[in-house]
DNA sequence: GATGAATGAGAGTTCATTCAT
DNA sequence: CATGAATGAACTCTCATTCAT
C-alpha cells in the first residue's frame, strides 16, 4: 500500500531499508517467477534472488506463498489496466478506434507476456485465487466503458449495428488477440507456422477486419 | 487359475497383469492429474492411485515424470484428432460445414477439458516438450486437410473468397472457440458474465457469424 | 551341487533349460557385480541381466540377495584355491619356491580383480558373511600346507631359520602383494605412481627379496 | 534470549545455529558412516541423525551425497596427514626412526578405521572420486618427504643402502601394515588366528624387522 | 523350468516455512 | 529492517522381492 501511495504521488525514492521499495522488486520478481513457471512450479528461494532479498523478508510481507501468488496475479491485472488507461480512442472514428484496440490488445499481449501466462496460470487452477480477491470486476471496467463508448458513438453514427453486447464483444476482440499469442509454442510446433511480427501484424488486420464487419453487418 | 478357468470358459476378461491395459489407465490418469495440476502441480502418487496401480510400475512404463507429461501431452493430441475425424462435412454446403465445425471446436474444448488444460500448460512451459515429439505436426494434418476441402469447395461455389490461408483461418476459429472456454474461470471473476451452455451456444452462433461473414466478404 | 558335481565329473554338458548351467552363469554374474560394485551398490536386476536369467529363478536359486553374495564370497575363495593347487613347488629349491609363489600371488590377484574386490567388501561388513560360511577355514588350507613343506625344506636344507610360523609369514607375502593391487586407484592418484606390469614386475621382485631376506636371517 | 545471555556473560558457547560447527559434525558424521557401510550401503537419513541435524542441512551444505562421500574421503586423508606430521623422527637414529614409522602406521590403521575403510571403498569403486579431488597429491606428501629425509640421513651415516625409492619403500611399509588390518575379519575366519593388540605388536615387529633388513642389505 | 507383471518399503532430494539474532 | 541457519513434510525415483501364469 506505501508502494501504491509512492507510484500516486510520483515521487518514487529508491533507498537502502525502504520497505515499500522492497515490496514492489518482491512483487515484481514474484510476477515473473510465477509467470514462467506457474503456481507450482514457482520458487520462493528464486523469487528471494530475483527480488534481492531473503526469504524471511517476503514471509513478513506476505504472509505464504499463495499470497504472493495471489498479489502478483492482481499486480498483472493492475499492470495492464494501467496500459489501457493511457490509450485515446477520441481523436479517431469508431471503426478506427476498433481497429486501434484490436491492435494495442494483441500488442499488449505478446509485449507483457505474464498477462497471459498468469491467467492461463490462474484458470488452470480453476480461478480459485482471483474469486478472492476483492474489486477484481473493477480491475477492467476502465476498458469496458471505453469500449462500450466507442460503439454507441458508432451506433449514433449508423456505421454499427446497435444490438452488440460489450462484454461480448470485448470476449470477441480479446479471444482473436489472445490465442495466437497464448499458443504460440504449440501452434509453431504443430502447423510449423513462423510466427514473426508481420505474421502478428497481419493477425491483427485480420482480427480487425472481421470483428469491424461484424459490426457493421445489420444483422 | 483364474487364469486357466477363463481359457477354459473362452471368454477373456483381463483385469491385472494386462500391460498394455495398464499403461492405458495409466496414460488416462496422468492426462487428468497434469491437466488438473499442470506440471510441477501433478503428483506421480496421485496417478498411481488414479490407474489403480502402484508407482514403480508408472515408472517401469514411462521413465521419469518427465515422461509421463510428454506421453499425456501426445495423447491429448491424439485424442482430438479421434474426434476430429469422425466428423462429416461432404454431406452439407460449405457455410454449413463451417458452423459445423465451430461449434464442433467448442463443444469439444467443453467437453474434454484437458485439451485446453494440456497446451496452456505446455505453452507456460515454453513449448519444450511439443518441439521434442516427433509428428506432433502430421497430429493436426488430418483436420487442416478437411478445412482446406471446405474452403476450395466454396470458393468453387462461387460463395468463399479464394484467397484465405487455410492455416491462418484455423487458427482464427481456434481463438474464437478457445479463449471463452479456456479463460472461463477469469472471465467469470472479471466480467461476472454467467457462462452457462445457452452463454456458450450464442457464443458459437457468433463466432461462426463472423467466421462466415469473413469467408463471404470479397474483400 | 549338481553345478558341482558336473565341474567334478568333467562332463560340462550346456543345454537350454539346465537348472545347473543356469546357476553356475548365476554365480559368476554375481561374482562380478559383487566384486564391481559391492555388497549395496551391486543389483539382483544386473545379475539377472549379466546371467542372462529371469530374477525369480535367482531368488529360486539362492534365496536372496546376502544369499547370492554369500554364495559369490565362497566362489571366489573357491576360484583361487583352484588356481593355487596347480603350482608346482617340487622341482625348485625352496628360496626359489617362495619367489614363485610371491609372483604367483601377485600376478594372480591383479588377474582376477574380483578376489580382492569381495574380500574388501567382506571386510568392510565386518567379515559378518563369512562367518557364517562352513569349511570356511578349509578353503584355504591346501596353499598353507605347502608353505609349511616349503618352510620346513628350507629349514632342513639349513638356508632358512626354523622358528617361522608359516600363517604369519603366509600374511607377509600376502600384505606385500595385497595392497600394491588392492590400493591401485589411490596409490595412483595419491603418489602418481605409473603402476604398469613392469611396476608390478619389480614389487614382487623386492618383495621377494624382503621376505626371503627374512627367511636366511639368523635372527 | 540465551544469545544474549551469553554475549553479557563473554562466554562464547556455541551450540547452535554455528555453520561451521555443523558443517564439522556432518563431516565426521559422513566419515563414520561411510566407511561403516561403503558408498552404496551408507544413508544420508543415518548421518544426519549421527550428526544430530537435519537433512536439508546436510545438502544445503555438501550438495549430494557423491559430495558428501568425496568430503569425507578427503577427510581422511586430512586426518592422516595430521597425525603424521605430529611424529618426531629426528631425535633418533635411521633404524629406530623406521621402527618408529611402521609402529605409528601400523597402529594409526588399527585406531582410525575409517582411514582404511574409506580408502578401500574408494578402490572399490575405481578411484572415480579421489581422481576428481585437487591436490590429493600434495596430502601425502609431507610424509613422503620426512621418509626420504630418513632414508638419505641412513644413506649417509652409511647404515642402509642408497638406491631405495622413497615412494616404493612406503608402498612396502604401507602394504605391511594394511593388510592385517584391513583383512581382519577374513583372515580371522580363514586362518583362525587370534588377533589381539600382541599379535599386532609382534607384526609390527616383524614388518619393521622385514623393512629393516632390506635397507641393512648392500644388494 | 522359467518369466513378464507388479509392488511395499525406503532412498535421495527439494521446498515452503520458521527460528534466532 | 533484515537475514543466515535450520527443518518437517513431501516428492521423485529405486530396489529387493513376489505374484500369476
Amino acid at each position: 500500500m506505501a508502494g501504491r501511495k509512492e507510484e500516486l504521488s510520483g515521487k518514487p525514492k529508491p533507498r537502502k531499508r525502504d520497505a515499500s521499495r522492497s515490496r514492489g522488486l518482491i512483487l515484481q520478481a514474484a510476477l515473473e517467477e510465477f509467470s514462467e513457471h506457474g503456481h507450482s512450479g514457482a520458487r520462493v528461494d528464486r523469487i528471494s534472488r530475483r527480488a534481492g532479498v531473503s526469504k524471511p523478508l517476503i514471509y513478513d510481507y506476505f504472509g505464504d506463498k499463495d499470497a504472493i501468488y495471489a498479489a502478483a496475479l492482481k499486480e498483472s491485472y493492475v499492470q495492464i489496466r494501467q496500459a489501457e488507461s493511457e490509450l485515446d480512442f477520441d481523436s479517431v472514428d469508431p471503426e478506427e478506434a476498433i481497429r486501434k484496440l484490436v491492435r494495442f490488445t494483441l500488442g499488449h499481449f505478446r509485449e507483457k507476456p505474464w498477462f497471459i501466462a498468469m491467467l492461463n496460470t490462474e484458470n488452470l487452477r480453476g480461478g480459485s485465487t482471483i474469486r478472492t480477491l476483492e474489486d477484481a470486476a473493477g480491475v477492467q471496467s476502465v476498458l469496458l466503458q471505453r469500449l462500450t463508448e466507442i460503439l454507441r458513438r458508432g451506433a449514433d453514427q449508423g456505421v454499427f449495428r446497435d444490438n452488440v453486447d460489450p462484454r461480448d464483444f470485448y470476449v470477441s476482440i480479446a479471444s482473436l488477440c489472445w490465442f495466437p499469442v497464448s499458443n504460440r509454442f504449440t501452434l509453431a510446433s504443430v502447423f510449423g507456422l513462423e510466427m514473426d511480427d508481420e505474421w502478428y501484424a497481419q493477425r491483427a488486420e485480420t482480427a480487425a477486419e472481421m470483428l469491424v464487419a461484424h459490426l457493421k453487418n445489420p444483422a
